[in-house]
RNA sequence: GCCCGAAUGGCGGAAUUGGUAGACGCGCUGGACUCAAAAUCCAGUGUCCCUUAAAGACGUGCCGGUUCGAUCCCGGCUUUGGGCACCA
């Protein structure tokens, strides 16, 4: 029998879902594991080459746990609601419902034939009422809590109510709240609430016609769709993320994630210590203290003025009279601008002074207060004190407008730029004058807690995530506006489901869609018409796989407490500043509340890289349509033209395919080397536009799936982005059909039940040694490598013995072949219920000598020696070692003589 | 501008993290089988010197250092990928 992969394939792909061999269930008689890939959007475009890498690596992992006898939880789902099917469906009509489904099927067809071993029994949609019934339940907990800063943890909110009715809580007196009207009452509570209404200033995309959370805008465009994005102020749901900012922070340190996932939250986060400080403010004889937030109290003697942002609420109260309109102006002209135009005028420094002046708290000097856009409003206080000589900003606003610049430490020079480096001796500075910066600032933070001038803060630079979104496609809230004030829906009464509307578009008073809903109300009163954000599902799918079924709980406690958390996730590093910190702040909530049992969602997380696109393009002679080679192209004058890469096999083009590929080129010509096309080539990002996008069909078509399974694994590591490129897949699958020749020659079943040779079980066990530690490392492309020198070590081997275990090896990488030759050797059950073969580290010991002598150094010498030495000539030699060695051996001893073959030996000094 | 990471043959990439650099695969060259091709198998394949071989020299982006010994450690660059960017 030939390798028909074709037939293989099908027929275990069939065979697995009709046994529902990969169907797990809580086994406490088992250790679990729990691995997940990040589920995908369903997007019309299907799956490319690029998608299946971290899904293939993952798979791997997880059959390769199952043969050590872990119970496996390796589920798959669809992250399906979003804006593609809504933009779809209003340019179409057609229901986003719809095209997300036939998304899903296609999306699951293609993932079938690449022979993962999810459990589909736990497959989660998040737009399945029956799946976001829990994201909506969550957001009620979040609207029913409040974080408590005491505790550090979020509480039910009615632990807050009896606090305010009590005690008060920060400037809530009982008696205010006694006295308070319903509206008020919640319009308090929604200061702590976790999930609130607040106005903000948002990121609002005209173009999308919704607003957009920090993540989800890049250099101030949308990041679907790239429209721009401007600041406005509006009422918006938002979670209160900030204030998990420091749990998220400290937690990172326990996570086996890269550290340059991590740096990327750290940063995101934006941990910054410094000092608030009070400084005392005069306008038109008014007075008014303002606290501005630094991190550098140490530089209070250089300030020479202060900056409020334009958005700052203290603006009004602390311009003149007699400025007034130019601050009007330049308010009313900072906020036309998108965010892209402040981005794009980042050099230029723009602002107007106020009118007004601050005191400085230390000094007593009185210095200008201005207003500028490079202050912003949502951190720290929106007010400033400026340093120009430390600070570069505060520098160029400073040489601008004509500011005073006073340098603070000995010997610097700001007459071309600050000098903001943290190093030097401190000067003008009364009593800070004379020491080093890095104390001075401590000193300094100390001084003004001491005098009442300030405190110490601790600032972050994560915002609250804003969770409305204008649109149609996704979770209502399940919120409803009594008289104005807002109210959760009964938990009993969820899923609210999405009702059916005629027209994706806003309605025509620029109001969400789901305004056009036929009664859209909740026991009589309207509801919240915007939905949430895509990450509102996405945030808590990996506790839904644990008991996707389950209509009581969005996770029951025991299989919660068996599943606990993922134990390996894989997926790409464009999540690092969203999904991957608001699954962490969803995670630790819900961990607050009792309601899942470990504070972290993502124990160990592998960043899976890109595959790129390689493009392949011909050379048309301008004017002709005559195409030149790559290595004649200079000969003419060209224009570079995208080549089908389909037509294309090992840069050389396929003629009549390309005369077939398109109309205009019919008739084309061509000037070739060696009686061949060679086309140029370049490594761009794989899409439709430069017809470099690879369908793993293709691939399953042509090779099979395991080709495809061992060939993007043989690729290099799975952390690094490559470009595709088919050049090496014959390789890995000439290695499968040599595989399945130890088996089969034809017809003929090779295998015999013969003792195995030292050399064969050398061989063996040397490839179990080395896929125990690969594959735990997920190095699979060297483990691949051990694979290919394993088999022709082995030889014309067909002795059971050996070729047994060898299936089991295969079998994470190649489960379709595996799965035929188990069989073929008399199994009737399935190979990943197989065992791990046991690694027996006698079988691989090296032909080197080891000389059991002691010593106690931390060198290593090399010496010629011939292998046969004995250990007095392997003394002699040591002790001939340059004086340096010998001086370092005197009275001491060898632990460990290694004689390599080809005459060198390492002692080796532990 | 700031913060990470990377750089090794014609190509993708190995190297027990200080001890035989270039595993494995691709490609290429030659050979076997074949009427022929495909498939398969065998041998060779870092560079230079050389008719060839032996032998030798050089060789992990560049310059320098530590070391008996550096792809690996230290200092200074260059190129490149990614992230952040008025966060006081």
């Amino acid at each position: 029998m030939d390798y028909d992969f074709k037939k293989i394939e099908r027929k275990w792909q069939e065979k697995w879902r009709s046994e529902g061999t990969y169907k797990v269930s809580e086994d406490s008689s088992k250790p679990k594991f729990y691995v997940l890939d990040m589920f995908p959007y369903p997007s019309g475009a299907g799956l490319h080459v690029g998608h299946p890498l971290g899904y293939i690596a993952s798979d791997i992992y997880s059959r390769y746990k199952r043969l050590r006898g872990f119970n496996v939880l390796h589920p798959m789902g669809y992250d399906a609601f979003g804006l593609p099917a809504e933009q779809y469906a209003i340019q179409t009509g057609q229901h986003p419902e719809v095209t997300t489904m036939k998304n899903i099927a296609r999306y699951r067809e293609q993932l079938d034939r690449i022979g993962f071993c999810y459990d589909w029994s736990r497959e989660v949609r998040t737009c399945d009422p029956e799946y976001y019934k829990w994201t909506q339940w969550a957001f009620l907990k979040m609207f029913g809590s409040w974080f408590d800063p005491a505790q550090n943890k979020a509480r039910p909110i009615e632990e807050l109510i009896a606090k305010l009715e009590t005690t008060g809580y920060e400037d809530v007196t009982p008696e205010m709240w006694a006295a308070a009207s319903e509206k008020e009452k919640s319009d308090i509570l929604m200061r702590w609430r976790i999930a609130y209404l607040g106005e903000t200033s948002v990121n609002w995309c005209e173009g999308l016609g919704t607003v957009l959370a920090n993540d989800e805008v890049k250099d101030g465009l949308s990041v679907r769709g790239g429209f721009p994005v401007e600041q406005k102020k509006m009422k918006q749901w938002q979670l209160r993320v900030s204030t998990y900012a420091g749990r998220l922070l400290e937690s990172l340190d326990s996570l086996s994630w890269t550290d340059s996932l991590k740096e990327m939250q750290r940063n995101w986060i934006g941990k910054s210590e410094g000092t608030e400080v009070v400084f005392n403010t005069v306008c038109d004889g008014r007075e008014l203290p303002v606290t501005i937030f630094t991190t550098r109290v140490d530089t209070i003697f250089g300030v020479t003025f202060m900056v409020l942002a334009p958005e700052s609420e203290l603006v009004d109260q602390l311009t003149a009279e007699s400025r007034k309109d130019a601050v009007a102006a330049y308010v009313k002209e900072v906020r036309k601008k998108t965010e892209r135009e402040r981005i794009a005028e980042t050099k230029s420094v723009t602002g107007v002074f106020a009118g007004s002046y601050g005191i400085n708290p230390l000094t007593g000097e009185k210095v200008p207060i201005w207003i500028s856009e490079y202050v912003l409003a949502g951190y720290g206080t929106g007010a400033i004190m400026a340093v120009p000589a430390h600070d570069s900003r505060d520098y160029a606003f400073a040489k601008k407008f004509g500011l005073p610049i006073v340098p603070i430490i000995e010997g610097c020079d700001v007459s071309e730029q600050s000098f903001d480096a943290k190093e030097g001796k401190m000067c003008n500075s009364g009593f800070l004058n004379g020491m080093d910066v890095k104390v001075a600032i401590e000193a300094a933070k100390d001084y003004a807690e001491a005098h009442g001038l300030g405190r110490r803060k601790t600032n972050y630079r994560l915002r609250d995530a804003i969770f409305s979104r204008q649109r149609y496609w996704g979770e209502p809230f399940p919120i409803y506006y009594k008289d104005g004030i807002p109210m959760p829906v009964d938990e009993k009464d969820l899923p609210l489901t999405l009702p059916e509307i005629e027209s994706f578009k806003p309605s025509a008073n620029g109001e969400p869609p789901l305004a056009r809903a036929k009664d859209w109300t909740y026991k009589g009163y309207p509801l919240e018409t915007s939905t949430m954000p895509g990450f509102a599902g996405s945030s808590a799918y990996y506790l839904r796989y644990m008991d996707p079924h389950n209509g009581e709980a969005l996770v029951s406690r025991k299989a919660n407490e068996y599943w606990r958390n993922v134990d390996l996730y894989v997926g790409g590093t464009e999540h690092a500043t969203g999904h991957l910190i608001y699954s962490r702040f969803w995670n630790k909530f819900l961990f607050d509340l009792g309601y899942v049992c470990c504070d972290e969602p993502f124990a160990k997380l592998v960043n899976q890289g890109m595959i790129q696109g390689r493009s392949n393009f011909v050379y048309r002679i301008v004017g002709t349509n005559k195409f030149v080679s790559l290595g004649l192209k200079d000969q003419y004058e060209t224009t570079e033209i995208h080549v089908d890469i389909n037509i294309v096999r090992n840069d050389k083009l396929d003629l009549d395919a390309f005369k077939a590929w398109r109309p205009e080129f019919a008739d084309a010509e061509f000037v070739l080397e060696n009686g061949e096309y060679i086309c140029g080539w370049a490594v761009e990002k794989m899409s439709k536009s430069m017809y470099n996008v690879v369908n793993p069909d293709d691939i399953c078509d042509t090779y099979g799936a395991d080709t495809l399974r061992l060939y993007e694994m043989f690729l290099g590591p799975i952390e690094q982005s490559k470009p595709w490129d088919t050049k090496g897949i014959d390789g890995v699958n000439r290695f499968l059909k040599k595989f399945w020749r130890l088996f089969y020659d034809r017809d003929q079943w090779l295998v015999v039940d013969e003792k195995a040779s030292p050399a064969e079980l050398k061989a063996l066990h040397k490839l179990i040694g080395k896929e125990q530690e690969d594959i735990e490392a997920m190095s699979y492309n060297t483990n691949i490598s051990a694979f290919m020198i394993a088999l022709s070590e082995l030889g014309e081997c067909h002795k059971r013995e050996v070729l047994e275990p060898l299936v089991v090896l295969l079998s994470p990488f190649a489960p379709h072949m595996a799965e035929e030759l188990w069989e073929a050797l008399g199994h009737t059950t399935s190979v990943c219920d197989a065992a791990f073969p046991e690694y027996v580290e006698a079988y691989t010991v090296e032909d080197n000598v080891t000389y059991p002598v002691q010593f106690n150094g931390k060198m290593r010498f090399t010496v010629d020696l011939p292998k046969s030495a004995s250990p007095a000539e392997v003394e002699a030699a040591v002790r001939a070692l340059p004086q340096t060695a010998k001086y370092v051996l005197e009275g001491q001893s060898i632990v460990k003589v290694i004689v390599v073959p080809g005459r060198i030996i390492n002692i080796v000094v532990k």
